[in-house]
Parts: structure tokens; C-alpha cells; sequence
DNA sequence: GGGGGAAGGACCA
DNA sequence: TTCCTGGTCCTTCCCCC
């Protein structure tokens, strides 16, 4: 109790100390200070903002995960505790036994990087606090600025109330990124495998780098430092290490004790010259040396066994130093017993909760093990006891195959929906760049909201295939957002951040291409058959609804097919059709047409679509409580006991019920996916079952595609124009058309579909397209797709 | 009841 | 007036066997 006491909040009402804003000091240059007046300043500028009171929300939880571990720790019996030793000192002496203290491997770290970088390019900052970065947040500070509290991760205005007198310089990473560049061809001469770790830091295994090093002559271990008169540095190495920079200024320009401080010889010539040594400490001060000659810039660097200490041995004597810890078990125990927990790669969070058990540093740490076996998971575990026994990753190596990207932005409060949803697409559209530098296709699309009172929310959907696209991308980023944007209404969701993942990346075989739009379909149908048949772009376009492309179809209407069994005929991760194939897959209903007459595909196709609106018409409200299920597959088993059910022509089986659920159980069927319902009315429960719920109205509307061919059905009712929606927006130029009329309305896009069409198939007509391209009215009408449900 | 996948949240650098 | 990106782990929920 008296742990929590400490390590919690002084109370939960807010007031006091809030442990996870304090100032983190555990930083080079940040030693001795004031933390107590410099927490006062960043409680005083934090208390009472949105920030604040998240911050306090989170902080509460964490003690709440505190207290229960406390609780769990109060029942543990004196045989679990002994069995637990037994199995840690099983565990701890496999891993000695496996200890490797063989490599030599260094972590290079810049110091204070950027602040360094802008330093360097205007030394009128030399002498002054600064930071870099902006007022609502800093990337890094020089060791002036530290002294006042102030680091990186801290936000502008509280900077400035540390240290009044801080300069604050925006941030360049174009730079930046330039000077890496510099840094790491030096990196590369001692380890062409290094591992960069953000443009300031790397990690190095220079094992073999020695061994070479100790049979060189002395002449390419030595360095020339050469001035002139205007203060230019040039540096030439001798022998295999090329390199000739001019300098503007002679380093050191940041810090004392440079690795070329040291006493010079003279060469024959009269320039001051270098040796380094054959051993690691004199390798790494001449790789300093070199990037310091190189960029006026200095690095500080530690040189350990592995990659965990490495890294604390680089923090050792920084700014400007170096620290090599010996490669033998003893002093590898020695090093680690005092250091700090969160020194070794633990977060505040983890730190917390070790500090409420009365854990403070890697000593007690490995004498706590048996009772952090009980209350930690196998893995939190086992890296204690790693961590504990000094040990890291012996051999570096570049990261794996990526497992995610994505891309956020944070903003002023925006509440406003067509501005999300602009900027949604925006994101995507940023992201569907970054992936295709990739080439990447992911299966799940995960949304990110940080709404203004600091809270994250994550909304994912995963996809049967891969997709990467902007429009892929934002059919379901939108009805995720769309999801969310429903769940607050009638009130606005005030967002902050916005941000969009792709994961679940596809392997090799299911990179395979998209099945193309109607239009690029039809675009490759006509190279495939111009062998046996020619036809007119006429020919391809009967009808707005029949040449709609998949790009104006929602996410769940793309979505509703199996990759595995049905790929090669039914799925948008199916290939295109192969040339001699005879059959072409229906872009709404997936299955394989087996013709190659594109009067009868098109037939079809408008048979399809004509079926998808008609079992909409039945439906007398907007589509908010209406989804739309696919089911790709045979053998469809309706399984309720209650409701009735129409089917129609073209294979759509509508289902009304008032009762709570319905469950479809199909044989050998594959996964389903339905449009989302915004109100949460119908939910998708795995692959075979489809649950449908309401609570705000009694009569739940399902339209499903059924297995089979067409049935008779009954006509529909037409909608009153009373229920239509204001002006509708053509989906192919985006133009908001000022009519309601449905006829007119098709008219003008089946005209924009033809153009679009001839367009497509190599300018074939000459079109008129300025016309066409006014940017995209995001959200002035309903769009193509709702048209079609609606009407 | 256990295995396993998906989703969501949290932590960490 | 409190970042961005990406990886990992943990928990919960649910389906399936």
C-alpha cells in the first residue's frame, strides 16, 4: 500500500502530482536539476487542458493495474513462489549458457542531432538555449536548453515558460536527412551491414572490421587534418577509406574533448596528422574523428558485446565521448547491477508498476525474478530476466519484412463531415503513394481518431483480399468513419488526429492484380478479342448501370468474396481473365459468366444490378437501416424460425423480421460481408453467420444475394419521391446534377460513362474532358451507389 | 474448455 | 498550444472443434 502510495497520483480527484507528465530528466546534459521547480511549471502550464485531464484519465488506469497487481501479489503462496525460483534459475542458466560475448558491437548516437544540425549552419545559436521543432511541440535541444529542463518530447509553450529565452527553430528534415546520408557512408566503411536506427543512430557490428584492421600498415590508420587559411577543413584518408569534404569551420563547433583534440604529429609535409590504433576504442574515436571532419558534427558512441548495453554504453559519456564496456561476464554484471530500470529499454509505465513492487534498478530486478514470473506475462518476463543478466542481440540485423504503414495528421478541432471525410480520402490517397513506392497491398484498413479530448480510437476492417489504391483505401476508411460519425450523432465528432493503416500485407502469390474496373475490363477484353471479333466502344456502354465502375461500389460491395476456394472465378483478388479464356466474372455478383459476347456479359451484368436496386425498393427509409449481404456460393441453408422472406429475379433474397436474430448456417460457404450498418443493426459474426439486431427499429430489413439463378419476384413498390434525397452527385464527374429526377439523373451519367468509356479505350472518340474535371464534391449528395439503393 | 483469429488499446522507441 | 510512425504485446470477444 505504501508502494501505491508513492508511486500513485496523491489523490483521484486530480489534484497533485501527475507522475506521467513529470519531467523525464533521464537524458544526457539533464543531470543535477531542479526537477521539482521544473515540475511545478509543467504542472501549472498543463493543469486543466484536455491534455491534462487524458493524461490523468491514463494515469489513474495505470494505478488501477497497479492495485490489482498488488492484490495478485498479496495471494501468492510460498510454493508458488519457490516453484517460479526454480524455474527462473532453470531459464537463467540456459541463457548463461548461451551468453555470447564474441562480437564487438557498437551504438553511434549524434549528439542532440537536429539542434546540432542548425547550430552548425548558423553559429549565432551556439550560446543559446534553443530547440528545434514548433510551439506546439520540440524534436530535440541543445545541452544549453537542458539545463532548463527543457528536451525533446516536450511541447513549445512549456518550453518557453522553462526558459524564457529559448529559441525555437522550425524543423528541416530535408537537411537532416542530407547530413545522415554523410554520417552513414562513414558508418559504412566499418560495418556495410550496419542498422540504422533513425537518421542520428546506428548500430554497428565492427568484429570484422577489427580483424582487418589488425594487420594494416599504420598509413591507413592515420588521419591528415588539414587547415587553411579561411578556416576549411579538408579531410583525406590514406589508403581504402576515400574521402575529400570541404568544411565551413573547423570542428569542434558543439562540444569540448573532440575525437581530433587529441595530441597531433606532424607529417613530412607539415600537416597535422592522426594514428588510431587496431583496437575497438581507437576504430571508433577515428570513425568520430571522421564524421566530425566530415559534418562538423560530433557523435558519442559505446562499444559492448551486444546491442542492449552498446546502447547504454553510448549514453554514458555523452556529449562527445565514448565508453566501451569489456567483453567479459563479470564486468558485464558489474556494469548493469546499478543502472535505473529505465535506462535498459523500460517505459514510464512498466517502471511504474516494477517501482510499486519496490524495483528501481536491473539489480533488483534479477533478485525479483521469481515473483515477476507470477505477476508479469512469459514474455515481460523472460525480457526482465534478459535485461537483468546483461543480455542483448549479438548480431545486427536489418528489420524484416515491414508489417504495416500508415499515415496520420493532427490538426486544429475539426467537426465539420465533409472536411473529414476530404481529408480521409486525402490520407488514403497519401498512403496509397507510400505503398505503391512498395509495392504493398494490405488486407486490413485500420482508422485512427484522436478525438479533442486526447482519446484514441482504433476501427480496423479486414478485407478478403489485399488492396492498396486511394479508392480501395477510402471505400472503407469511410465507412469506418462514417460507423463512428453515426455513433456520436446527433452531436459533431470533434477530431483532432485522423489516421490511416494498412496491414496484414499479402504474400508473393496474392500480390497478384486487381480485377480491373468494368472499364479497364472491357479495355483488356477488347485487346483479348481483337483476334476473333471487333466491336465499337458503343457496343461496351448500353447502360449507366451496367458500365459503372467498381471504384463507384462501396468497400462491402467489393468485399464479399473468398480468396482461397472461389479466387480464380469470384474475387477481386482475381486475376484478370487469362487471354483465350472464355468467360468473364460479374463485377457485382462475382460469378463467372461463361461467355465472351460482351451483349450477353453486359446482359447480365444489368440483370444483376437491375436486381440490386429493385430489392432495394422495398425498402422505405434511407439506407441507414439497410445492409446489403452477398453471398458468394452455393448451397445457401436459411436457418430462423421466424420472419418472412421475398426473393427475387436476379438472385436477391430479402428478409424482414422483427425478430432479435437471424442466423445464416451455409454449407462450404465462403465468408460474407455486408455493408455496414451505421446504427449498428446488423452485425457479421465470423463467416457463416449473419446476426441481426435492432433496437431502434423493430423491422430490420436483409437484402442477401442468393445462391441461386433467378427467381420470380414481386414488383417492387416504387419510392415515393418524397423519401429521395436532395441533389444527386454523379459518380464519374463528381458534378452535383440540380435534379431529382431519376431518369434525367441516369441520362446525364450514362453520357458521362460513355465519355469516360471512350476515354479508357485509348481515345478512341475525341472527348471533351475539361469538363469532366472539377475536384471531387466529397459528400454533396448521395453518390451512384446510394442512388441505386434508394431508387 | 481450449485454440486461434480479429479488433482494440496500450506501451515503447 | 502536447508529434509521427511502426512494432509489439496484452486483453477481450467470438467462432470452431
Amino acid at each position: 500500500i505504501e508502494n501505491i502510495k508513492k508511486w500513485g497520483t496523491s489523490s483521484s480527484s486530480g489534484e497533485g502530482f501527475l507522475s506521467r507528465m513529470a519531467l523525464n530528466d533521464n537524458k544526457a546534459g539533464m543531470e543535477g536539476l531542479n526537477r521539482d521547480k521544473i515540475n511545478k511549471i509543467i504542472m501549472e502550464s498543463s493543469k486543466g487542458s484536455r491534455f491534462y485531464e487524458n493524461e490523468l484519465k491514463k494515469e489513474q488506469q495505470v494505478n488501477q493495474r497497479i492495485e490489482r497487481m498488488m492484490l495478485q501479489k498479496a495471494h501468492i503462496t510460498e510454493q508458488q513462489l519457490s516453484k517460479a525460483q526454480a524455474q527462473v534459475e532453470k531459464m537463467t542458466s540456459d541463457l548463461e549458457r548461451g551468453r555470447d560475448l564474441s562480437r564487438v558491437i557498437v551504438h553511434v548516437d549524434m549528439d542532440a542531432f537536429y539542434a546540432a544540425v542548425e547550430t552548425r549552419d548558423c553559429p549565432d545559436l551556439m550560446d543559446k538555449p534553443m530547440a528545434v521543432g514548433s510551439m506546439s511541440m520540440l524534436s530535440t535541444s541543445n545541452y544549453h536548453a537542458r539545463k532548463f529542463g527543457v528536451r525533446a518530447a516536450m511541447p513549445g509553450f512549456i518550453a518557453k515558460k522553462l526558459c524564457p529565452n529559448l529559441v525555437i527553430v522550425p524543423i528541416n528534415f530535408d537537411k537532416y536527412r542530407a547530413v545522415s546520408a554523410e554520417v552513414r557512408e562513414v558508418f559504412a566503411d566499418y560495418d556495410p551491414h550496419f542498422l540504422p536506427m533513425s537518421l542520428d543512430e546506428a548500430y554497428l557490428d565492427i568484429s570484422d572490421h577489427l580483424e582487418q584492421r589488425r594487420g594494416w600498415p599504420e598509413a591507413l590508420r592515420t588521419h591528415r587534418l588539414h587547415t587553411n587559411n579561411t578556416g576549411t577543413a579538408r579531410v583525406e584518408d590514406h589508403g581504402g577509406l576515400q574521402e575529400t569534404v570541404e568544411l565551413e569551420g573547423l570542428s569542434p563547433v558543439l562540444f569540448e574533448n573532440s575525437p581530433s583534440s587529441s595530441p597531433c604529429l606532424q607529417d613530412a609535409a607539415g600537416g597535422e596528422v592522426e594514428v588510431f590504433g587496431t583496437c575497438a576504442e581507437e576504430a571508433v574515436r577515428e570513425m568520430r574523428f571522421r564524421i566530425e571532419q566530415k559534418t562538423s558534427l560530433t557523435a558519442s558512441a559505446g562499444i559492448a558485446p551486444n546491442m542492449m548495453l552498446a546502447k547504454v554504453c553510448s549514453d554514458k559519456n555523452k556529449p562527445n565521448g565514448q565508453y566501451r564496456l569489456p567483453s567479459n561476464r563479470q564486468a558485464v554484471i558489474d556494469f548493469i547491477q546499478d543502472l535505473p530500470v529505465r535506462k535498459v529499454g523500460i517505459g514510464k509505465v512498466t517502471e511504474k508498476m516494477l517501482g510499486a513492487l519496490g524495483i528501481t534498478s536491473c539489480s533488483h530486478l534479477g533478485q525479483e525474478m521469481a515473483l515477476l514470473a507470477l505477476l508479469f506475462s512469459e514474455t515481460s518476463w523472460h525480457h526482465f530476466l534478459h535485461i537483468s543478466m546483461g543480455l542483448g542481440s549479438t548480431h545486427i540485423e536489418r528489420d524484416g519484412e515491414r508489417k504495416s504503414m500508415s499515415t496520420e495528421r493532427t490538426f486544429g478541432e475539426m467537426g465539420a463531415l465533409e472536411e473529414q471525410f476530404s481529408l480521409c480520402r486525402e490520407l488514403c490517397q497519401d498512403l496509397a503513394q507510400d505503398l505503391q513506392k512498395e509495392a504493398l497491398k494490405g488486407k486490413t484498413v485500420t482508422l485512427k481518431l484522436k478525438n479533442v479530448n486526447f482519446e484514441v480510437k482504433t476501427r480496423a476492417w479486414t478485407l478478403p483480399c489485399a488492396v492498396a489504391t486511394t479508392e480501395e483505401l477510402f471505400a472503407v476508411a469511410k465507412d469506418l468513419l462514417k460507423t463512428e460519425i453515426d455513433n456520436v450523432s446527433p452531436q459533431p465528432l470533434r477530431l483532432r488526429l485522423m489516421g490511416v493503416r494498412v496491414s496484414n500485407f499479402a504474400s508473393a502469390d496474392d500480390k497478384k492484380p486487381l480485377q480491373k474496373s468494368i472499364v479497364g475490363f472491357l479495355h483488356k477484353k477488347q485487346t483479348d478479342s481483337s483476334r476473333t471479333q471487333t466491336h465499337t466502344p458503343k457496343n461496351t456502354n448500353t447502360s449507366a448501370e451496367t458500365d459503372i465502375s467498381m471504384s463507384a461500389l462501396t468497400a462491402s460491395d467489393k468485399m464479399t468474396h473468398e480468396p482461397s476456394a472461389h479466387a480464380s472465378t469470384s474475387s477481386c483478388c482475381s486475376t484478370e481473365p487469362e487471354s483465350g479464356t472464355d468467360s468473364l466474372t460479374c463485377p457485382v455478383c462475382f460469378r463467372e459468366v461463361n461467355t465472351t459476347e460482351l451483349t450477353v456479359f453486359n446482359r447480365h451484368v444489368d440483370q444483376c444490378l437491375s436486381g440490386v436496386t429493385m430489392g432495394q425498393n422495398n425498402h422505405t427509409d434511407t439506407d441507414e437501416l439497410l445492409s446489403r449481404c452477398m453471398l458468394d456460393s452455393v448451397g445457401l441453408q436459411l436457418d430462423s424460425s421466424a420472419g418472412d422472406h421475398t426473393e427475387s429475379t436476379t438472385g436477391l433474397l430479402l428478409y424482414e423480421t422483427s425478430t432479435a436474430n437471424i442466423s445464416l448456417s451455409t454449407v462450404g460457404l465462403n465468408p460474407v460481408c455486408l455493408n455496414t450498418c451505421p446504427n449498428g443493426d446488423v452485425s457479421i459474426h465470423r463467416a457463416n453467420t449473419l446476426k441481426v439486431s435492432s433496437q431502434s427499429d423493430p423491422r430490420v430489413r436483409v437484402c442477401l444475394l442468393s445462391p441461386g439463378g433467378p427467381r420470380p419476384m414481386t414488383t417492387p413498390k416504387p419510392e415515393s419521391r418524397d423519401h429521395r434525397g436532395p441533389a444527386l452527385t454523379c459518380p464519374v464527374c463528381q458534378e452535383t446534377q440540380d435534379t431529382n429526377d431519376l431518369t434525367l439523373f441516369n441520362r446525364h451519367v450514362d453520357l458521362c460513362l460513355n465519355q469516360e468509356v471512350l476515354h479508357e479505350l485509348g481515345g478512341l472518340a475525341s472527348v471533351d474532358r475539361t469538363t469532366h474535371t472539377a475536384p471531387p464534391a466529397a459528400h454533396k449528395g448521395p453518390c451512384f451507389r446510394d442512388v441505386l439503393f434508394t431508387e
